[in-house]
DNA sequence: CTATCATATATCAAAATGATATATCAAAAA
DNA sequence: TTTTTGATATATCATTTTGATATATGATAG
């Protein structure tokens, strides 16, 4: 994770479309992105922070109904960063499967409890795919916004692969019996 | 990551299988385990020194060319804590992918910037498939040892999952045109 | 009226990442 | 022959991510 810190794109993209704060980028960010990027507190907060200090965002402070609140917008500065990383020709593309490792050692135990973790996984790929599915539905059906195109693109990647995901469930637990 | 490290059971189920050098742990790591996971120095010396002083791997130190070296070997304590990590009810699934980040934000340039980034990730995905297809024939016509079956069902997700990938990429760039 | 939940910002320890430093040994190239 | 390259081998470091927790307010439900 050294170098690039990757989620500073992330923000400066969800501001590209509409000023937030440091929660409502946490929401969108557990919306339509969750399942191909992960965000905590924890890096949004300290990102924002920088990148207000380097130009990249304004911020405005409020405070109306008594609670604070901090807006951020993208400077020019910041779009064209998020430009520039649109345009790298290298991008880091990444898989991070527990079923899997612990499926690569299964053999230290019994077949069953093998078989166990594939229903699992398989239940959570379900669960997922439902909500990705009603994501391509929505966005199939409203095809105004320039920007939908894009989102639906990456929903139905999701879809497609869940779903041979699902495939592969089936065929692994037949081979394990 | 905090909490409960990973890095850990990856180690615990190499050394189940042979002993090991931290050095060796890396490069397994980098062969069929990489496309689902990762390993790097940073974290699996500290893991091996750590493990070793709880007690769930014992090391034995060789200089007998001139080079230092430490083997490790798992434990009875280590192989238990293996077994009950596979039975654990919980795995966390992630995919972290910066392809489809940039799709997803594609709308802040030129659609040709969307359809070159597919095209890379495309071209790479091909290669990674030629890999893990040489893994699964491998392993189809050598079915004498027991682990071979676990190996060949997390190489075979990938095939299938890569397949997937590069139907959509296809789909993806027609939309996008 | 009070418990619960969503909003909102912030910080911290633990872990992962990726780079770099150091050194030996074998093999190939000059 | 010497030199350079590349594989082996361990280790550490700064940066970033993760996941948990702390704190406090406003809205809503029981």
């Amino acid at each position: 994770m050294a170098r690039e810190r990757k989620i500073d794109m992330v923000i400066l993209g969800l501001l590209s479309h509409e000023n937030l704060t440091g929660y409502d980028i946490k929401k969108r960010i557990d919306g339509a992105i969750n399942f191909f990027w992960k965000g905590s507190f924890g890096n949004i907060y300290p990102a924002l922070r920088d990148m207000e200090q380097t130009g990249l965002l304004t911020k405005k402070e409020e405070s109306a109904g008594g609670r604070e609140k901090i807006t951020y917008r993208i400077t020019d500065e910041g779009k064209k960063v998020l430009k520039n990383w649109l345009r790298e020709e290298q991008a880091s593309n990444e898989l991070k499967y527990e079923t899997l490792l612990k499926l690569f050692f299964g053999g230290a135990d019994n077949k069953k409890i093998s078989v166990h973790n594939i229903e699992i996984f398989e239940e959570q790929i379900k669960e997922d795919l439902k909500v990705l599915k009603s994501y391509c539905k929505a966005l199939e059906s409203a095809p105004e916004d320039k920007d939908h195109l894009y989102f639906y693109l990456t929903a139905s990647f999701g879809v497609e692969t869940y779903e041979a995901y699902l495939k592969w469930c089936t065929k692994a637990k037949r081979m394990l019996q």
